[in-house]
DNA sequence: TCAAAAGTGTTATCCTTACACCCATGT
DNA sequence: ACATGGGTGTAAGGATAACACTTTTGA
């Protein structure tokens, strides 16, 4: 039928746990994984944060707490999620709305098809923690064989190529490169042929695609998460109550993709009065027991508050 | 028809004349003022963004540059614009894409029913370039009067009272505010309530409606606009090929709605290596003629730029 | 000569960065 | 005792905020 606009919504759900980050996926029998999804009920639904708080309840069983929208695609042919479609609607468009969630509870899911994935498989050239990584160096020929030209000056900027700086936040960016590039298996899914042979040569260096165009919602939803974290204090959506400075510290780093400096993170946390001290200590650390803290959760509505700063830890010449 | 979905797209174009912000309005007769809007064709339309270039060209023969997508608004209740509907559709749900465009072109509009408007007509408490706004003062009691009590700290940090400091880039939440608290003839309207007697007794400082939710997604392009100079170079989208370094700081005070420190601008300016000296003088200025220059565009490929620091110009008693 | 706007010099302070070292616990 | 991680002091350099003054034009 022609003429017809399905609206599917779809929830990166972020969680933090021993220094990883983690999203939340779904995965059908044979398929690769996607992200919680479902359609927009525009008869049922007053809005799409309250149709999308349900349905990842229905799925996964968490209540999200901190929820953002990302961002509205309509493309055509970027493959729409067409699972979600009743038979009825699969000639229908489909505009796909992103939304962002955070939750402290990295819980086991309750349902057999959901998961929590480390979002570095998707993005594997994502993480300079222990240095530039190694997928980003399996990539990089093939990544200058595209841009070879009018194209290199932005490929270098956004991939730190020949001594350009990292920048963490422009994940989406680096994620949509790649695709114009060829370089990812959703592109050549959506011009409907099958993967460059090229392609699987690289093997994880590219990372494993997703669904429709989930991969790229995880991209965006990376991007928003780790500016966010500069200007507002959302780290701690993904905090429990009570934690060390060091597991503070690594949730940031998990999140960024950074290495950060431990007294000048401190000094900054400090200076913001974000956190307070509880006097009490966590006996499990392996080392001398840390402090406690807890968020000071009340100066969100007293005062102004901006996120962290990020002081980044040179080099260190990157040995894990 | 039940279970249908109709797609708005809604442009919030800005240019900057003489020191004002400019927004680009249409009018249909009788009616409040709107944004250039149009319905998204499913079967037509490849992306949101070509179809929104193409009505806004066709109902203002502007070319937009810069285009950036806002947000979508899917709320029951928050009044549609059924005016882009075709008589088939006038029971579908329709969902609203707010996109932000700049353009350094405010010429006449081409067209009857489209002009430029000083956005201050729709949000006079946001132009702080004179001190506090009187428009500030004259809804500050009915304010204060909804939110007696639990309300109160967030509303004294949005709107700057008992000595909070003004933030510049929270348009949409003030807005949002106001239309929870009944301050706006919108949420009236949304209710089908005529407009309640007090209302209409503080007058102007209120500012005016708009159809449909179009005065929220103006308020979101102004927060968007606002965050985004600091961190991208986006004021020069509003600019001319060459201008003075007054009139680009009369462009970002305008956009802001604060006044800047003129020397500190121009520390940071230079520093950031944005612009270039071309030797040429402006002659026009009323007194000393003003060195022209231009937006060294070269360097958005070439390094990460960040925008511009807004050095707040401190009081000065508030005198026009 | 004066009003109007352009354009410059300089200092105190604060924040960021970077250096290196000490502390408390378990094994 | 020593490995492991927790926790701190301090100084250099750079960015910001704030002070006021000089220059060049038109009327």
């Amino acid at each position: 039928m022609a003429n017809r606009v399905v609206i599917g919504l779809s929830a990166v759900v972020v969680a933090v746990r021993d220094g990883q980050a983690l999203v939340l996926t779904v995965r059908a029998p044979g398929q690769p994984a996607g992200l919680p999804f479902g359609p927009f009920d525009p008869d049922g639904d007053r809005t799409f944060e309250l149709a999308l708080r349900a349905f990842v309840t229905a799925q996964t069983r968490f209540d999200l707490g901190y929820v953002e929208q990302l961002y509205t695609f309509g493309d055509k042919g970027r493959d729409a999620p067409v699972a979600v479609l009743e038979a009825d609607d699969r000639a229908a468009r489909v505009i796909s709305v992103g939304y962002l969630g955070l939750t402290p509870h990295a819980v086991e899911t309750h349902t057999p098809d959901s998961a929590w994935s480390d979002w570095l498989r998707f993005f594997p050239w994502e993480d300079w923690r222990e240095g530039r990584p190694l997928a980003l160096s399996a990539i990089e020929p093939a990544l200058r064989q595209w841009a070879n030209g009018s194209r290199l000056p932005r490929t270098r900027l956004l991939f730190a190529l020949d001594g350009a700086p990292w920048n963490e936040e422009r994940v989406l960016e680096r994620y949509e490169l790649l695709y114009e590039a060829g370089l990812t298996p959703e592109a050549a899914r959506d011009r409907g042929e099958a993967p460059a042979p090229a392609l699987t040569a690289l093997g994880a260096a590219l990372g494993e695609p997703m669904i429709s165009d989930h991969r790229r919602i995880l991209a965006t939803a990376l991007s928003r998460l780790r500016g966010k974290l500069k200007y507002r204090p959302v780290i701690f959506e993904v905090m429990p109550e009570v934690f060390t400075l060091s597991a503070l510290q690594r949730a940031v780093e998990a999140v960024a993709g950074i290495r950060l400096h431990k007294q000048n993170f401190r000094r900054a946390l400090e200076r913001a009065d974000l956190v307070e001290g509880l006097g009490r200590l966590d006996q499990d650390t392996g080392g001398r027991p840390a402090e406690l803290f807890r968020f000071r959760r009340e100066v969100l509505g007293a005062r102004p508050v901006s996120g962290l700063t990020l002081p980044l830890l040179r080099d260190e010449s990157a040995s894990p």
